[in-house]
DNA sequence: GGATGTGAAGTCGTTCACAGCT
DNA sequence: AGCTGTGAACGACTTCACATCC
């Protein structure tokens, strides 16, 4: 077990091996190879088993892995064997979306707060659909209740001119964490994590793939 | 200019500097140098000019690169100056919401279709944002509705135990471009060119992050 | 003078190939 | 015998440093 620098890409990947292994775990399998795990994942054998040996032993020689500590194992290793707390800040169209997004429901990450300007405007629309009402806050009661409800993650799905702004707030609510859906590069001090999911950026990349292949 | 392959990087920083660029255009800024460029999108300004290496010369030494011509430019190697027609299949909350995103109406991307195996749901809850009602077709009318409207790329939001089917189908129907946003790993044909934009990775890395910060 | 364009160096990540366990 | 774990080879991307040109 080392302990450089783990690649960015190595996280992603052990992300897909989990959801991966709780699909063969449902399906009552008990043990799978780096070489099936791969092939199914997409990649090469060997880097399945670099990526796992960032972090320790986890295999049997001659025999594979069993799926179910595995799958645990990756779990604990990327911080899932507790709950997230998340604020949605910017209840649009995707913010909105989010707050219905069933998969959070079932995993290890839960909404806990929801803020936008206009605090009246959706309360109905996603409450019709939840049964229960949402309560939507002010971006300026951020700060407190972060305390309050122990928010880790913030999402920002506000419009690309009120990203920094709202990023800002964050910092001052000590939340650590930013999951920013906007196309707004956002500036944030040094302990603050920040990653960007602005899925025009994989649509150019996909139209970009599609016109230089016929040439 | 090269013409070896370009790093897939190297696309989605492209596609970073064009957003950029055009705020700076917005501005009414002529000018703008590989540092500046580079600073305010959190990269090296090496790195700036050896992307635009791949794909020729673009600025005058001494000066920079002028803004215009070099945002025109960019969108001309990621094939942004062209219309791509879209296909969304499965309307659910995420489905709906990308109906909605405003920002496609600006950009060169456009909807041009929309498919659900419950033709009636969403109807009434889109069109009443839009004004004019959206018409959701069954899946099955995919590979008629492909050739009609020159469906470029198709953008799954289905529920990720009907990806696969989906993606099959979408094969038959000639669209050689997917945006996949369920968790599900879609097999698909050499000459198809599959993103997957799944977010739940991107928050287990921020998960990761926060969890690894302190130790 | 000053910023680009680019070979060369450096760094990082992936793949190979085999030793080491079970 | 078979599959993991890992040093070493390889390949890819990034950064440096400077010659080049406006």
């Amino acid at each position: 077990m080392k302990f450089s620098k783990v690649p960015e890409a190595t996280i992603r990947r052990l992300s897909t091996y989990a959801r991966y292994l709780e699909v063969l775990e449902e399906k009552g399998e008990a043990v799978v190879s780096s070489a099936q795990l791969a092939s199914d994942c997409g990649v090469n054998a060997a880097q399945v088993r670099k990526d796992l040996a960032y972090f320790g032993e986890f295999g049997i020689r001659g025999v594979g892995y069993y799926i179910k500590d595995l799958y645990d194992d990756i779990k604990t290793i990327l911080g899932l064997n507790r709950e997230w707390r998340m604020a949605i800040i910017g209840i649009g169209n995707l913010g909105a979306s989010l707050l219905l997004y069933k998969d959070f429901l079932e995993q290890h990450y839960k909404i806990v707060a929801a803020f936008d300007i206009n605090p009246s405007v959706v309360v109905g629309r996603v409450s019709e659909k939840t049964g229960k009402p949402v309560e939507i806050l002010h971006p300026d009661q951020l700060k407190e209740v972060a305390k309050d409800r122990k928010i880790d993650i913030a999402i920002i799905t506000t419009p690309p001119s009120e990203a920094q702004k709202v990023a800002d707030q964050i910092a001052e609510s000590n939340i650590k964490g930013i999951l920013n859906f906007t196309p707004t590069l956002i500036k944030v001090s040094k302990g603050t994590v920040v990653k960007n999911v602005y899925f025009t950026t994989v649509l150019d990349n996909v139209a970009y793939l599609l016109q230089s292949k016929r040439r």
